[in-house]
RNA sequence: GGAUGGAUUCCCGAGUGGCCAAAGGGGACAGACUGUAAAUCUGCUGCAAAUUGCUUCGGUGGUUCGAAUCCACCUCCAUCCA
Protein backbone atom coordinates (compact mmCIF):
# COMPACT_ATOMS: atom_id res chain seq x y z
CA UNK A 1 0.00 0.00 0.00
CA UNK A 2 1.23 3.29 -0.67
CA UNK A 3 1.30 5.93 1.33
CA UNK A 4 -1.20 8.13 0.29
CA UNK A 5 -3.56 5.42 0.38
CA UNK A 6 -2.28 4.41 4.02
CA UNK A 7 -3.17 7.83 5.00
CA UNK A 8 -7.03 7.62 3.94
CA UNK A 9 -7.26 4.10 5.59
CA UNK A 10 -6.00 6.28 8.68
CA UNK A 11 -8.34 8.52 8.08
CA UNK A 12 -5.70 10.97 8.93
CA UNK A 13 -6.36 12.99 6.16
CA UNK A 14 -9.63 15.70 6.15
CA UNK A 15 -9.51 17.86 3.00
CA UNK A 16 -7.21 18.27 0.41
CA UNK A 17 -6.34 21.03 -2.43
CA UNK A 18 -5.91 18.69 -5.26
CA UNK A 19 -6.12 14.95 -4.65
CA UNK A 20 -4.53 13.36 -7.97
CA UNK A 21 -1.96 15.90 -7.56
CA UNK A 22 -0.96 15.11 -4.25
CA UNK A 23 -1.28 11.83 -4.30
CA UNK A 24 0.99 11.31 -6.90
CA UNK A 25 3.44 13.85 -5.29
CA UNK A 26 4.04 12.25 -1.62
CA UNK A 27 3.81 8.44 -3.30
CA UNK A 28 6.69 9.08 -5.33
CA UNK A 29 8.68 11.02 -2.40
CA UNK A 30 8.88 14.11 -3.97
CA UNK A 31 7.49 16.84 -2.25
CA UNK A 32 8.79 19.28 -0.35
CA UNK A 33 6.06 19.68 2.57
CA UNK A 34 6.04 22.20 6.34
CA UNK A 35 3.54 21.99 8.97
CA UNK A 36 3.89 25.03 11.13
CA UNK A 37 3.72 24.74 14.74
CA UNK A 38 2.99 27.81 16.97
CA UNK A 39 5.10 28.21 20.50
CA UNK A 40 2.24 28.78 22.62
CA UNK A 41 3.47 26.30 25.56
CA UNK A 42 6.65 25.16 26.73
CA UNK A 43 5.36 21.77 25.84
CA UNK A 44 4.34 20.06 22.45
CA UNK A 45 0.81 18.19 22.99
CA UNK A 46 -1.13 15.58 21.51
CA UNK A 47 -2.12 17.58 18.09
CA UNK A 48 1.21 18.34 17.98
CA UNK A 49 2.36 14.56 18.35
CA UNK A 50 -0.18 13.46 15.38
CA UNK A 51 1.56 16.22 12.81
CA UNK A 52 5.26 15.10 13.32
CA UNK A 53 4.04 11.20 12.76
CA UNK A 54 2.59 12.40 9.94
CA UNK A 55 5.93 14.02 9.31
CA UNK A 56 7.92 10.65 10.24
CA UNK A 57 5.34 8.57 7.58
CA UNK A 58 6.05 10.87 4.97
CA UNK A 59 9.67 11.49 5.55
CA UNK A 60 9.67 7.44 5.58
CA UNK A 61 8.35 7.44 1.94
CA UNK A 62 11.13 9.48 0.93
CA UNK A 63 9.71 13.21 0.86
CA UNK A 64 11.46 16.23 2.86
CA UNK A 65 9.74 17.47 5.84
CA UNK A 66 10.24 21.16 6.84
CA UNK A 67 9.60 21.87 10.32
CA UNK A 68 8.30 25.34 10.69
CA UNK A 69 8.81 27.63 14.21
CA UNK A 70 6.16 29.93 14.29
CA UNK A 71 8.87 32.57 16.27
CA UNK A 72 7.08 35.00 14.22
CA UNK A 73 3.67 34.16 13.84
CA UNK A 74 3.53 33.53 17.38
CA UNK A 75 3.55 37.51 18.02
CA UNK A 76 -0.06 37.50 16.41
CA UNK A 77 -1.90 34.25 17.61
CA UNK A 78 -3.72 32.36 15.34
CA UNK A 79 -7.69 33.21 16.03
CA UNK A 80 -8.95 29.74 14.53
CA UNK A 81 -10.80 27.95 16.38
CA UNK A 82 -10.90 30.11 19.34
CA UNK A 83 -14.21 32.04 20.24
CA UNK A 84 -11.69 35.02 22.29
CA UNK A 85 -8.68 36.47 22.19
CA UNK A 86 -5.63 34.61 22.70
CA UNK A 87 -3.16 36.01 25.50
CA UNK A 88 -0.01 38.16 23.85
CA UNK A 89 2.75 36.27 24.54
CA UNK A 90 6.14 38.16 25.15
CA UNK A 91 9.12 37.79 22.79
CA UNK A 92 10.97 35.98 25.71
CA UNK A 93 8.63 33.61 26.30
CA UNK A 94 8.17 32.59 22.67
CA UNK A 95 11.96 32.33 22.25
CA UNK A 96 11.74 29.63 24.94
CA UNK A 97 8.73 27.88 23.69
CA UNK A 98 11.00 27.45 19.96
CA UNK A 99 13.40 26.31 22.03
CA UNK A 100 11.31 23.68 23.85
CA UNK A 101 9.63 22.34 20.87
CA UNK A 102 12.99 22.21 19.24
CA UNK A 103 14.28 19.72 21.57
CA UNK A 104 11.27 17.87 21.57
CA UNK A 105 10.74 17.35 18.26
CA UNK A 106 14.57 15.63 17.68
CA UNK A 107 12.36 12.30 19.20
CA UNK A 108 10.22 12.03 16.56
CA UNK A 109 11.57 13.59 13.45
CA UNK A 110 15.60 13.06 12.21
CA UNK A 111 17.37 16.06 11.62
CA UNK A 112 20.07 14.88 10.27
CA UNK A 113 22.43 15.16 6.96
CA UNK A 114 19.75 15.29 4.44
CA UNK A 115 16.49 15.17 6.77
CA UNK A 116 14.38 17.26 8.08
CA UNK A 117 14.87 20.99 8.35
CA UNK A 118 13.61 23.46 10.70
CA UNK A 119 13.10 26.84 9.70
CA UNK A 120 11.54 29.56 12.62
CA UNK A 121 9.82 32.28 10.59
CA UNK A 122 10.83 34.87 13.38
CA UNK A 123 13.84 34.88 10.85
CA UNK A 124 11.95 36.70 7.80
CA UNK A 125 8.46 37.80 9.48
CA UNK A 126 9.81 39.76 12.36
CA UNK A 127 12.22 41.96 9.20
CA UNK A 128 8.89 42.71 7.34
CA UNK A 129 8.16 46.10 6.46
CA UNK A 130 4.87 47.21 6.68
CA UNK A 131 4.28 49.76 3.56
CA UNK A 132 6.49 47.37 1.66
CA UNK A 133 4.65 44.35 2.78
CA UNK A 134 1.01 45.66 2.26
CA UNK A 135 1.97 46.52 -1.50
CA UNK A 136 4.07 43.40 -1.44
CA UNK A 137 1.12 40.58 -0.68
CA UNK A 138 -1.36 42.63 0.75
CA UNK A 139 -3.16 43.59 -2.75
CA UNK A 140 -3.72 40.31 -2.86
CA UNK A 141 -5.90 39.21 -0.50
CA UNK A 142 -9.66 40.15 -0.49
CA UNK A 143 -11.01 41.34 2.72
CA UNK A 144 -14.22 40.15 1.56
CA UNK A 145 -12.97 36.93 0.96
CA UNK A 146 -11.28 36.85 3.98
CA UNK A 147 -13.77 37.26 6.36
CA UNK A 148 -15.92 34.90 4.94
CA UNK A 149 -13.42 32.33 6.06
CA UNK A 150 -14.41 29.62 8.28
CA UNK A 151 -12.12 30.68 10.92
CA UNK A 152 -12.72 34.29 11.00
CA UNK A 153 -16.39 33.94 10.45
CA UNK A 154 -16.61 32.25 14.33
CA UNK A 155 -15.29 35.45 15.29
CA UNK A 156 -17.64 37.61 14.10
CA UNK A 157 -19.85 37.92 16.94
CA UNK A 158 -17.55 37.97 19.65
CA UNK A 159 -14.92 40.46 18.12
CA UNK A 160 -11.82 39.79 16.01
CA UNK A 161 -8.79 41.99 16.51
CA UNK A 162 -7.01 43.58 13.39
CA UNK A 163 -3.82 41.87 14.90
CA UNK A 164 -5.21 38.49 15.11
CA UNK A 165 -7.07 39.38 11.48
CA UNK A 166 -3.17 39.45 10.03
CA UNK A 167 -2.48 35.80 10.97
CA UNK A 168 -3.74 34.66 7.80
CA UNK A 169 -1.72 36.76 5.94
CA UNK A 170 1.16 35.74 8.04
CA UNK A 171 1.28 32.07 7.58
CA UNK A 172 0.46 32.53 3.52
CA UNK A 173 3.32 34.85 3.23
CA UNK A 174 5.37 31.73 5.39
CA UNK A 175 4.47 29.40 2.40
CA UNK A 176 5.26 31.60 -0.19
CA UNK A 177 8.54 32.03 1.31
CA UNK A 178 9.21 28.71 2.06
CA UNK A 179 7.80 27.98 -1.35
CA UNK A 180 10.35 30.40 -2.81
CA UNK A 181 13.21 29.67 -0.88
CA UNK A 182 12.95 26.00 -0.21
CA UNK A 183 10.94 24.53 -3.06
CA UNK A 184 8.23 23.96 0.00
CA UNK A 185 5.41 22.93 -2.61
CA UNK A 186 2.89 21.44 0.02
CA UNK A 187 1.52 22.75 3.27
CA UNK A 188 0.21 20.07 5.89
CA UNK A 189 -1.56 21.21 9.38
CA UNK A 190 -4.92 21.00 11.34
CA UNK A 191 -8.00 20.88 9.70
CA UNK A 192 -8.87 24.19 11.29
CA UNK A 193 -5.82 25.49 9.69
CA UNK A 194 -7.26 24.78 6.32
CA UNK A 195 -8.50 28.23 5.03
CA UNK A 196 -5.08 29.52 6.34
CA UNK A 197 -3.22 27.19 4.16
CA UNK A 198 -5.64 27.90 1.64
CA UNK A 199 -4.50 31.91 2.31
CA UNK A 200 -1.09 30.39 1.04
CA UNK A 201 -1.45 28.61 -2.14
CA UNK A 202 -3.46 31.48 -3.31
CA UNK A 203 -0.87 33.66 -2.76
CA UNK A 204 1.78 31.37 -4.74
CA UNK A 205 -0.71 31.50 -7.58
CA UNK A 206 -1.55 35.27 -7.76
CA UNK A 207 2.65 36.60 -6.71
CA UNK A 208 4.40 33.26 -8.95
CA UNK A 209 1.62 31.60 -10.92
CA UNK A 210 2.77 28.36 -9.38
CA UNK A 211 1.21 25.73 -8.37
CA UNK A 212 1.23 24.79 -4.37
CA UNK A 213 -0.72 22.08 -2.68
CA UNK A 214 -2.55 21.94 0.83
CA UNK A 215 -3.78 19.28 2.45
CA UNK A 216 -4.96 19.06 6.49
CA UNK A 217 -5.14 16.03 8.91
CA UNK A 218 -8.28 15.21 10.67
CA UNK A 219 -8.92 17.16 13.78
CA UNK A 220 -8.88 13.81 16.92
CA UNK A 221 -12.49 14.61 17.92
CA UNK A 222 -14.03 11.86 20.69
CA UNK A 223 -17.34 10.20 20.12
CA UNK A 224 -18.78 13.62 21.47
CA UNK A 225 -17.59 15.95 19.10
CA UNK A 226 -14.77 17.40 21.17
CA UNK A 227 -10.97 17.79 20.69
CA UNK A 228 -9.08 14.54 22.34
CA UNK A 229 -5.55 15.32 24.34
CA UNK A 230 -7.23 17.53 26.82
CA UNK A 231 -8.36 16.94 30.04
CA UNK A 232 -9.89 19.29 32.72
CA UNK A 233 -6.11 20.89 34.07
CA UNK A 234 -4.88 21.34 30.37
CA UNK A 235 -3.37 19.65 27.69
CA UNK A 236 -1.91 15.95 27.59
CA UNK A 237 1.83 17.40 27.00
CA UNK A 238 4.30 15.34 25.83
CA UNK A 239 6.92 16.91 28.13
CA UNK A 240 7.09 14.19 30.89
CA UNK A 241 7.60 17.22 33.73
CA UNK A 242 4.62 18.16 32.57
CA UNK A 243 2.05 14.95 32.10
CA UNK A 244 4.09 11.94 33.64
CA UNK A 245 4.16 9.19 31.76
CA UNK A 246 2.14 7.28 33.72
CA UNK A 247 -0.81 10.06 33.38
CA UNK A 248 -0.07 9.74 29.79
CA UNK A 249 -0.50 6.28 29.65
CA UNK A 250 -3.74 6.53 31.86
CA UNK A 251 -5.15 8.68 29.51
CA UNK A 252 -5.03 6.48 26.85
CA UNK A 253 -5.83 3.69 28.49
CA UNK A 254 -8.99 5.20 29.34
CA UNK A 255 -10.37 6.70 26.25
CA UNK A 256 -13.83 5.83 25.38
CA UNK A 257 -14.90 2.17 23.56
CA UNK A 258 -15.93 4.50 20.76
CA UNK A 259 -12.56 5.97 20.16
CA UNK A 260 -10.15 3.09 20.46
CA UNK A 261 -9.87 2.12 17.70
CA UNK A 262 -9.86 5.52 15.65
CA UNK A 263 -7.24 6.44 17.86
CA UNK A 264 -5.19 3.49 16.86
CA UNK A 265 -5.22 3.72 13.65
CA UNK A 266 -4.48 7.44 13.22
CA UNK A 267 -1.99 7.73 16.62
CA UNK A 268 0.15 4.36 16.23
CA UNK A 269 2.18 2.43 13.37
CA UNK A 270 0.64 -0.72 13.83
CA UNK A 271 0.06 -2.40 10.48
CA UNK A 272 -3.37 -1.77 9.29
CA UNK A 273 -4.19 -5.44 9.50
CA UNK A 274 -3.48 -5.97 12.80
CA UNK A 275 -6.03 -2.71 13.59
CA UNK A 276 -8.48 -4.40 11.16
CA UNK A 277 -8.55 -7.57 13.26
CA UNK A 278 -8.91 -5.78 16.40
CA UNK A 279 -11.76 -3.74 15.12
CA UNK A 280 -13.73 -6.76 15.56
CA UNK A 281 -13.33 -6.83 19.34
CA UNK A 282 -15.75 -5.88 21.26
CA UNK A 283 -17.24 -4.99 24.94
CA UNK A 284 -14.74 -5.64 27.39
CA UNK A 285 -12.02 -7.00 25.08
CA UNK A 286 -11.36 -3.51 24.19
CA UNK A 287 -9.43 -3.16 27.42
CA UNK A 288 -6.82 -4.95 25.56
CA UNK A 289 -6.78 -2.58 22.38
CA UNK A 290 -6.53 0.57 24.95
CA UNK A 291 -3.91 -1.19 26.89
CA UNK A 292 -2.11 -1.68 23.46
CA UNK A 293 -3.03 1.80 22.28
CA UNK A 294 -1.36 3.58 25.89
CA UNK A 295 1.68 1.10 25.96
CA UNK A 296 2.22 2.11 21.99
CA UNK A 297 1.68 5.56 22.20
CA UNK A 298 3.80 6.15 25.78
CA UNK A 299 6.61 4.21 24.35
CA UNK A 300 7.11 6.56 21.34
CA UNK A 301 6.94 9.20 23.41
CA UNK A 302 8.77 8.27 26.26
CA UNK A 303 10.52 5.30 25.17
CA UNK A 304 9.80 1.64 25.72
CA UNK A 305 11.52 1.33 29.19
CA UNK A 306 9.17 4.20 30.41
CA UNK A 307 6.22 2.60 28.57
CA UNK A 308 6.92 -0.50 30.48
CA UNK A 309 7.19 1.06 33.77
CA UNK A 310 3.50 2.78 33.59
CA UNK A 311 1.66 0.06 32.20
CA UNK A 312 3.22 -2.15 35.33
CA UNK A 313 1.98 0.55 37.62
CA UNK A 314 -1.11 0.57 35.81
CA UNK A 315 -1.18 -3.28 36.53
CA UNK A 316 -0.39 -3.19 39.97
CA UNK A 317 -3.31 -0.20 40.69
CA UNK A 318 -6.19 -1.90 38.44
CA UNK A 319 -5.06 -5.15 37.79
CA UNK A 320 -4.26 -6.65 41.09
CA UNK A 321 -0.87 -7.16 40.43
CA UNK A 322 1.88 -6.03 43.68
CA UNK A 323 4.71 -4.31 41.96
CA UNK A 324 3.69 -1.05 42.87
CA UNK A 325 7.27 0.55 42.84
CA UNK A 326 6.67 3.03 40.26
CA UNK A 327 3.83 4.28 41.78
CA UNK A 328 4.05 8.56 42.45
CA UNK A 329 5.73 9.07 45.70
CA UNK A 330 6.29 11.59 48.34
CA UNK A 331 8.95 11.37 51.12
CA UNK A 332 7.64 13.52 54.29
CA UNK A 333 9.94 14.86 56.70
CA UNK A 334 9.52 13.95 60.58
CA UNK A 335 8.96 17.64 61.12
CA UNK A 336 5.27 17.26 59.68
CA UNK A 337 4.30 14.84 62.55
CA UNK A 338 3.19 15.64 65.77
CA UNK A 339 4.19 12.64 68.82
CA UNK A 340 4.94 10.39 65.90
CA UNK A 341 0.94 10.86 64.36
CA UNK A 342 -0.22 13.08 61.40
CA UNK A 343 -3.76 13.62 59.96
CA UNK A 344 -4.97 12.23 56.90
CA UNK A 345 -5.80 15.40 55.61
CA UNK A 346 -2.54 17.24 56.26
CA UNK A 347 -0.26 14.14 54.38
CA UNK A 348 -2.72 14.30 51.48
CA UNK A 349 -2.16 17.62 50.81
CA UNK A 350 1.84 17.26 51.88
CA UNK A 351 1.24 14.82 48.48
CA UNK A 352 -0.63 17.00 46.59
CA UNK A 353 -3.70 15.14 45.72
CA UNK A 354 -5.21 17.98 47.00
CA UNK A 355 -5.56 21.71 46.63
CA UNK A 356 -7.33 22.33 50.04
CA UNK A 357 -8.28 20.93 52.81
CA UNK A 358 -11.85 21.30 52.63
CA UNK A 359 -11.99 19.22 49.27
CA UNK A 360 -9.62 16.79 51.82
CA UNK A 361 -12.63 16.38 54.03
CA UNK A 362 -15.35 16.55 51.24
CA UNK A 363 -13.51 13.38 49.76
CA UNK A 364 -13.10 11.50 53.41
CA UNK A 365 -16.86 12.16 53.90
CA UNK A 366 -17.96 11.02 50.60
CA UNK A 367 -15.30 7.91 50.96
CA UNK A 368 -13.50 8.84 48.24
CA UNK A 369 -10.17 7.96 49.90
CA UNK A 370 -8.66 4.75 51.21
CA UNK A 371 -5.31 4.18 53.08
CA UNK A 372 -3.79 1.01 51.85
CA UNK A 373 -7.03 -0.55 50.74
CA UNK A 374 -9.12 0.30 53.77
CA UNK A 375 -11.17 3.18 53.72
CA UNK A 376 -10.76 6.01 55.78
CA UNK A 377 -13.57 6.22 58.10
CA UNK A 378 -13.22 10.26 59.18
CA UNK A 379 -11.70 12.88 58.88
CA UNK A 380 -9.82 12.25 62.46
CA UNK A 381 -8.32 9.49 60.69
CA UNK A 382 -4.53 9.76 61.55
CA UNK A 383 -1.44 7.67 60.46
CA UNK A 384 1.60 6.89 62.70
CA UNK A 385 5.25 7.27 61.93
CA UNK A 386 5.24 3.26 62.07
CA UNK A 387 3.04 3.28 59.49
CA UNK A 388 4.91 5.96 57.12
CA UNK A 389 7.83 4.18 57.21
CA UNK A 390 6.88 1.52 55.76
CA UNK A 391 5.49 3.90 52.98
CA UNK A 392 1.57 4.43 53.23
CA UNK A 393 -0.82 4.00 49.74
CA UNK A 394 -3.29 6.69 49.62
CA UNK A 395 -6.05 5.95 47.33
CA UNK A 396 -7.93 8.70 45.74
CA UNK A 397 -11.19 7.84 44.41
CA UNK A 398 -10.69 4.90 41.92
CA UNK A 399 -7.85 6.08 39.71
CA UNK A 400 -5.32 8.73 42.12
CA UNK A 401 -2.89 6.43 43.56
CA UNK A 402 0.04 8.35 45.58
CA UNK A 403 2.10 6.47 48.07
CA UNK A 404 3.65 8.56 51.12
CA UNK A 405 6.74 7.18 53.25
CA UNK A 406 8.98 8.95 55.80
C1' G B 1 -14.99 60.74 18.41
C1' G B 2 -20.69 60.07 19.72
C1' A B 3 -24.96 56.89 21.51
C1' U B 4 -26.39 52.35 23.84
C1' G B 5 -25.57 47.77 26.26
C1' G B 6 -22.16 44.79 28.97
C1' A B 7 -17.90 42.70 32.45
C1' U B 8 -20.55 37.84 38.37
C1' U B 9 -17.34 32.25 41.40
C1' C B 10 -13.76 26.68 36.19
C1' C B 11 -17.47 27.97 31.86
C1' C B 12 -22.49 29.76 30.55
C1' G B 13 -25.78 32.61 33.26
C1' A B 14 -29.47 34.68 37.38
C1' G B 15 -29.04 38.32 41.05
C1' U B 16 -30.06 45.34 41.01
C1' G B 17 -28.88 47.81 49.19
C1' G B 18 -29.17 43.43 54.23
C1' C B 19 -32.58 36.80 53.88
C1' C B 20 -25.70 36.33 49.03
C1' A B 21 -20.28 32.35 49.33
C1' A B 22 -24.23 34.36 45.62
C1' A B 23 -30.28 30.67 41.76
C1' G B 24 -30.08 27.42 37.46
C1' G B 25 -27.31 24.71 33.84
C1' G B 26 -22.61 22.68 32.02
C1' G B 27 -18.02 20.79 33.41
C1' A B 28 -14.93 18.75 37.22
C1' C B 29 -14.63 15.66 41.46
C1' A B 30 -16.64 11.63 44.76
C1' G B 31 -20.26 7.41 45.64
C1' A B 32 -23.52 3.34 43.48
C1' C B 33 -23.62 0.27 39.02
C1' U B 34 -19.55 -1.61 35.61
C1' G B 35 -14.97 -3.58 31.97
C1' U B 36 -9.72 1.54 34.74
C1' A B 37 -15.53 2.35 29.00
C1' A B 38 -20.32 4.66 28.00
C1' A B 39 -25.16 5.65 29.91
C1' U B 40 -27.91 6.36 34.43
C1' C B 41 -28.84 7.73 39.56
C1' U B 42 -26.90 10.26 44.15
C1' G B 43 -23.71 13.59 46.48
C1' C B 44 -20.48 17.62 45.94
C1' U B 45 -18.09 22.11 43.83
C1' G B 46 -14.25 29.76 47.50
C1' C B 47 -10.66 29.33 51.96
C1' A B 48 -10.03 28.03 56.88
C1' A B 49 -12.21 26.46 61.50
C1' A B 50 -17.27 22.35 65.41
C1' U B 51 -22.46 26.72 66.34
C1' U B 52 -18.47 30.65 63.15
C1' G B 53 -14.75 33.57 60.80
C1' C B 54 -12.18 35.25 56.35
C1' U B 55 -11.53 36.54 50.98
C1' U B 56 -14.59 36.95 46.21
C1' C B 57 -18.87 39.53 41.79
C1' G B 58 -13.50 44.12 35.67
C1' G B 59 -10.09 48.20 38.50
C1' U B 60 -9.66 52.38 41.94
C1' G B 61 -11.93 55.57 45.20
C1' G B 62 -16.68 57.16 47.57
C1' U B 63 -21.94 57.01 49.86
C1' U B 64 -24.05 53.78 53.82
C1' C B 65 -24.70 50.80 60.21
C1' G B 66 -24.40 47.47 55.75
C1' A B 67 -22.64 47.19 48.57
C1' A B 68 -22.13 42.07 43.48
C1' U B 69 -26.15 45.63 43.88
C1' C B 70 -25.98 53.11 44.64
C1' C B 71 -22.27 57.28 42.97
C1' A B 72 -17.50 59.00 40.50
C1' C B 73 -13.44 58.00 37.63
C1' C B 74 -10.75 54.33 34.85
C1' U B 75 -9.88 49.71 31.83
C1' C B 76 -11.72 46.20 28.45
C1' C B 77 -15.69 44.24 25.11
C1' A B 78 -20.17 44.27 21.81
C1' U B 79 -23.83 46.93 18.77
C1' C B 80 -25.22 51.31 16.04
C1' C B 81 -23.54 56.24 14.12
C1' A B 82 -18.95 58.66 12.17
Amino acid sequence: MEIYEELVARGLIAQVTDEEEIKKLINEGKATFYIGFDPTADSLHVGHFMALCLMKRLQMAGNKPVVLLGGGTGYIGDPSGRTDLRKMLTPETIEHNCECFKKQMERFIDFGEGGAIAVNNADWLLKLNYIELLREVGACFSVNNMLRAECYKQRMEKGLSFLEFNYMIMQSYDFYHLFKEYGCNMQFGGDDQWSNMLGGTELIRKKLGKDAYAMTITLLLNSEGKKMGKTANGAVWLDANKTTPFEFFQYWRNVGDNDVLKCIRMLTFLPLEQIDEMDQWEGAKLNEAKEILAYELTKMVHGEEEAKKAQTASHALFAGGSDDTDMPTTKLTLDLLKEGKIGIIEVMQACGLVTSKNEARRLITQGGVLVNEEKVDGIDYVITEDMLKEGVKIKKGKKTFHRAIL
